[in-house]
DNA sequence: AGCTTTCGCTACGAGACGTAGCGTAATGCC
DNA sequence: GGCATTACGCTACGTCTCGTAGCGAAAGCT
């Protein structure tokens, strides 16, 4: 949503339900027509709603999709497994599941194609997509260290240098591989991935190899 | 390009010295304005063409976007600089440094984005853009076998999945790092990345077939 | 020459954009 | 209850881009 002014403690309130019902019109004009044939028009007429009430809430097509994806990506959720590689990997499969429907493959990328040119636009995709994802890896690293899967805190100095790197791995991976290629991302693939991925992370912190292993 | 047809042996050719003035100047414009603002309109009269000449030859923006974008991509090199971490560290840095450019990030994402809906937008993308960089994971790999550094063959029966699934992960993993963290991709990543993959690589293939590393 | 295809130019209807203006509806405050 | 304030629905508008059609001229081939 955008910013409600705080001071605005009279008059009519916004409706919670318009707001649902076009983040929800949004999704579903997403799918029928995709990132680039979607008009507000449409969307407003889908939800209900006139035109103008759309203008004031959001500023454009671009906010207006962030948040109505946004909401999709809040399903993930950690599955304690046991394991590691089985948590990894069922999140991998969730990942991939959202990304499968229309309405988020379709908007998530045009809106960071957008991005590109548009700081404010990015830092909304960041707070409302990325960074409340990125809770999974640091739980998931949580949990595998108190497994003893990992070692407790490979450098201390950059804490969340390792974290960044790990998430752009796997959600890069995921949505090359969902997206560009355009090939399914099936138990089989999850689990050659997420293979590499474990590999890549025990290996690098356990045995110093050539020379300096960054972290 | 678009199908030229092969039977056209007759009458006035097709001015080459045209596509380069219009796919240089769909960059520029992708420069300028990027995608969302630039109009077929705008790109004709920068390349000093007419607007009905672009549709002769490309169906819409998308199409003349790939073509555009796709060039910037055939820069990537492999460097054999003799260890596998510095070939894989090299090409990372290249293909960060296109994206930097406007006008890569700008247009490639948006193309990408679109081709969720176009399985011919796609299917040109594959082509001309991705199938293409895939020969640097090929070629790298290679040549990592022939100085012992990976072990020959770790999948007979399915060649391609370890390159599809390295190449998912080194393109995925940059993309996501440089468009939409939104972070450089300098030296100390690109570092801390090719430890991860290598150590991900050698393990995996390791104790799957219970032979020793060859280090 | 004659044939064929491309090119530049102009013009056009269609559609989406984003905004302004108006009257009405829903709340908080006195 | 009445009043101020804000949100809402609706209509209408000028502006822009789209993609195409039609024309005459240019540039190649045989």
């Amino acid at each position: 949503m955008q910013s409600r002014s705080p001071a605005s403690r009279t008059g009519r309130p916004r409706s919670a339900a318009a707001d649902a019902a076009i983040l929800a019109a949004t999704r579903e004009a997403l799918v029928d027509l995709g990132w680039s044939k979607l008009t507000l028009g449409d969307v407003a007429t889908r939800a209900g709603v006139a035109k103008t009430t759309l203008y004031r809430r959001w500023a454009g097509k671009n906010e207006l999709v962030v948040d109505a994806v946004a909401e999709l990506f809040d399903e993930l959720e950690l599955p304690d497994s046991g394991s590691l590689a089985a948590d990894i990997e069922g999140v991998v499969l969730q990942f991939a599941a959202i990304l499968a429907r229309p309405e988020a493959k379709s908007g998530l990328m045009a809106v960071v194609a957008e991005s590109t040119r548009d700081e404010a636009l990015r830092a909304r995709i960041r707070e409302s997509v990325v960074d409340r994802q990125k809770r999974l890896v640091v739980e998931g690293r949580a949990r595998a260290q108190a497994r003893g899967e990992l070692p407790p805190e490979p450098d201390p100095s950059h804490p969340a240098r390792t974290v960044d790197l790990i998430f752009d791995v796997i959600a890069g991976a995921v949505v090359h591989r969902a997206l560009v290629s355009a090939e399914p991302v099936d138990t089989t693939w999850a689990r050659s991935f997420t293979a590499l991925l474990i590999d890549g992370m025990t290996a690098a912190t356990t045995h110093s190899r050539s020379g300096q292993v960054a972290q």
